[in-house]
DNA sequence: GCGCATAATGTTATGGTATAACATAACAAT
DNA sequence: ATTGTTATGTTATACCATAACATTATGCGC
């Protein structure tokens, strides 16, 4: 069970500049560690997405960027997501085609998503027993090295009301 | 746990054209008792779906349909794949932007794949622990009313070896 | 059957997502 | 400074999906 809630509350989104401050110097630390380069590029992308309390395309992304970078290109943008993900500073949602920061890059881990269809908020859950039983469900089902998908859309605390 | 293996062994696939068949008579039966056009466009583009082993993106689908039917377009099988998802007759793997035929059309359902990644197979479980799991998962972090997306990539019994 | 409403398909155009391929620049280790 | 490597610039294109409007087919009440 996480032991913060899932959804931001309107009182944690107030603190999202420490939020993103906080992120981004993990992920520096943790390129540090690795001996991999974090970029300016790679930085101001992974900014960008934590800026945003929605998950954000690549085409968003491209067009917030060009406000500084006038000459960005899709691969630019694109390139730096594959950094991102490849190191788990952010993670991909499929179904949506958009990219959220990952608010613990520390630790390797498969994700799994919580997605509010009406205000687009995600949360990223890290359910122990969940991660269990799709686990042996996979094995069950004859797969191994399973890597999966979970994402769940559905309607949070706050759209609810 | 399924009564049948989660993916299908050489000779299964042998029978594959009786696969087709039942599919066929099943999506039929269902059309007829929820009173919806099953058109010819409509089986054709299901057919070409069953036909293929593999998950079949919505171009490929158009590609072949385009053997028999010069004029076809893109909407021509986004309309069809529209339709088959509505009634379950297909599912989506949006990990792949692709699509597969439902194996149990009948009872309405939250479907879970299991993916190889190296012959694509797809494999359609319905584990009732899973699916436990994931709503009370999804309900613990605030989620209500949750659709889930669950799709697990990962090596095939065939392919490990 | 006839006329009508509705559903399905035809057709053109365009929007959105992602990568290939090759050129140039920055960096780090000698 | 030279060189190998990694990152970025740049152009082009492939792939995924839908908007919008025209036309055709079907089912239904008469």
């Amino acid at each position: 069970m996480p032991t913060t809630p899932a959804f931001r509350t309107r009182a944690r989104l107030h603190n999202h500049d420490h939020h993103i401050a906080t992120a981004m110097t993990q992920a520096e630390n943790i390129c540090r560690r690795k001996g991999v380069r974090f970029t300016p590029i790679r930085r101001r992308v992974l900014e960008l997405i934590w800026a945003s309390h929605r998950p954000m395309t690549a085409y968003e992304l491209l067009q917030q960027l060009r406000r500084e970078k006038r000459n960005a290109e899709p691969p630019t943008v694109y390139r730096s997501l594959d950094f991102l993900l490849a190191h788990q500073l952010a993670h991909k949602i499929v179904s949506l085609n958009a990219f959220v920061g990952c608010p613990h890059p520390q630790r390797r881990h498969d994700a799994q998503f919580l997605i509010c269809s009406d205000c687009r908020q995600v949360a990223e859950i890290d359910d122990a027993e969940l991660q269990r039983t799709i686990e042996s469900a996979a094995h069950r089902g004859g797969l191994e090295a399973a890597h999966p998908t979970i994402e769940i859309t559905g309607l949070c605390p706050q759209c609810r009301q």
